[in-house]
DNA sequence: GTCTATATAAGGATAGAC
DNA sequence: GTCTATCCTTATATAGAC
C-alpha cells in the first residue's frame, strides 16, 4: 500500500478544506491551486472544471460525517445515551458543519447535483435518529406522544442551529447551551 | 413627507435582497448596481465601498428581524404561548435567515464589525425567550429544571438549523418537522 | 450627485508545448 | 500528467468631467 498522495487527491483534500472555510462561491481555482501545490494544468486535466472537483470534495466530506453521525448513533447504550452521545460529541463548534455551511452556498442549492450529497447525508443521520427515538418510545424511555421524525428534526436543527449562534457570538457557548437545553427536555423523567 | 426613494436608500435595499439570497462573499458591487438602478460613481459617492454599504445593509436588516421577533414575543399570552408564536410565525423558509445565514461568511464572521449586528441580534432575541421561559417556570408552566438560557438557545437553534434543513432538502417539510417536534418537547404537561 | 473612463487584480477556463 | 501562455469576464475600485 502506497503512502504517497497523489495530485488528485491533494487538489481534493485542499478544497474540502476551503468549501469548510470559506463555501462554494468563496472558493476560487487558484486558492486550490495554491493550497495544494497542484499547476494550473493538473486541475484541469483530473477534472473537468470548479463544478467537478467541488463535487468530488462535497461527496467525500457527506460520507465521513454520515460515517461518524452512525458511528456514534450506532453505538452502545440506550436510545437516550446515543442520542447523548451524539450531541455532545466533540466538534470544532466555531469552524462550524462541512455539510450543512454548504446550504447557505447559493450555487449549491441551486445544482441538483451538488446539493444531492448534502441532502442525502442530512436525512440518512434524521432517519437514524428517528429510528432511536421510535426505539426510545417502545422502551418507555420518551413520551409516547413524541413524534421519532419530528424529535430528530428537532435534533438535527439544534445542532445546525448551534453552530449558527456560535459563530455569530465568535464563542462556542451558545451551542453548548442549546445542546444542554435541549437534553435537559428529552431527558427521561 | 416624502414617498421619494433616494439612491442611497435603493442601494441599501438591493444589497440587503443580495446579501439574503446570495451572502456576501457571493454579492458584487456591480450586482448591487444593475439591481438599484443607481451608477457607478453614485455607489461609491455614498459610500466608501462594499463593506461599508454592506454594512449599512446589514444593520437594517437585523434591526428588522429584531423587531419582528420582539412584536411577536412581547405579544399576548401565555409563555408558552408566545414561544409557540415565535416558532410557527410566518416565514419565507427557503429563504432562510437573514441575518443567521451571515454567520456563513467567512469575510462576514472575520470583521467585528460587520459581525457585530448578526451578534447583538440573535443575542437580544435569545434573552427575550430566556425570560419568557423563567416567567414561564415561576407560573409553572415550565419545569423548574429547565435552565432558561439553554432552553432559549435550543429553541433558537432549532429556527435556524430548521432552515439549513430546509433549504438541503427543498422543501420547508424539514422546518416545520423541527418546530412541531420542539413545541411537542416544551408542552405544558 | 451622477456619469464615463480607466485601472489592477482575481475568477475561471482553454491551448499547446513538454 | 504537468507546465506555461493566453484569453475573456468579473470584482472592486479611483479619477475626473459634468
Amino acid at each position: 500500500m502506497s503512502t504517497s498522495e497523489s495530485t488528485a487527491e491533494r487538489l481534493i483534500e485542499s478544497t474540502r478544506e476551503l468549501l469548510w472555510e470559506r463555501g462554494y462561491v468563496g472558493t476560487s481555482p487558484k486558492a486550490i491551486l495554491e493550497r495544494s501545490g497542484a499547476g494550473q494544468g493538473s486541475m484541469y486535466h483530473h477534472f473537468k472544471g470548479k463544478p467537478d472537483l467541488a463535487l468530488a470534495a462535497i461527496r467525500r466530506t457527506a460520507e465521513q460525517l454520515r460515517a461518524t453521525a452512525e458511528g456514534v448513533l450506532r453505538g452502545p447504550g440506550t436510545p437516550y445515551e446515543r442520542i447523548e452521545a451524539y450531541l455532545l460529541r466533540e466538534r470544532d463548534v466555531l469552524r462550524g458543519c462541512p455539510v450543512g455551511r454548504l446550504t447557505m452556498d447559493p450555487d449549491v442549492v441551486a445544482s441538483d447535483e451538488l446539493r444531492a450529497p448534502v441532502d442525502e447525508t442530512l436525512d440518512a443521520i434524521r432517519e437514524l435518529i428517528a429510528g432511536i427515538v421510535e426505539e426510545g418510545k417502545e422502551q418507555g424511555q420518551f413520551a409516547s406522544r413524541l413524534d421519532g421524525e419530528e424529535i430528530a428534526a428537532a435534533i438535527l436543527a439544534t445542532v445546525q442551529g448551534g453552530y449558527v449562534l456560535a459563530r455569530a457570538s465568535g464563542s462556542p457557548t451558545a451551542f453548548d447551551a442549546g445542546v444542554r437545553g435541549l437534553l435537559s427536555l428529552l431527558a427521561p423523567r
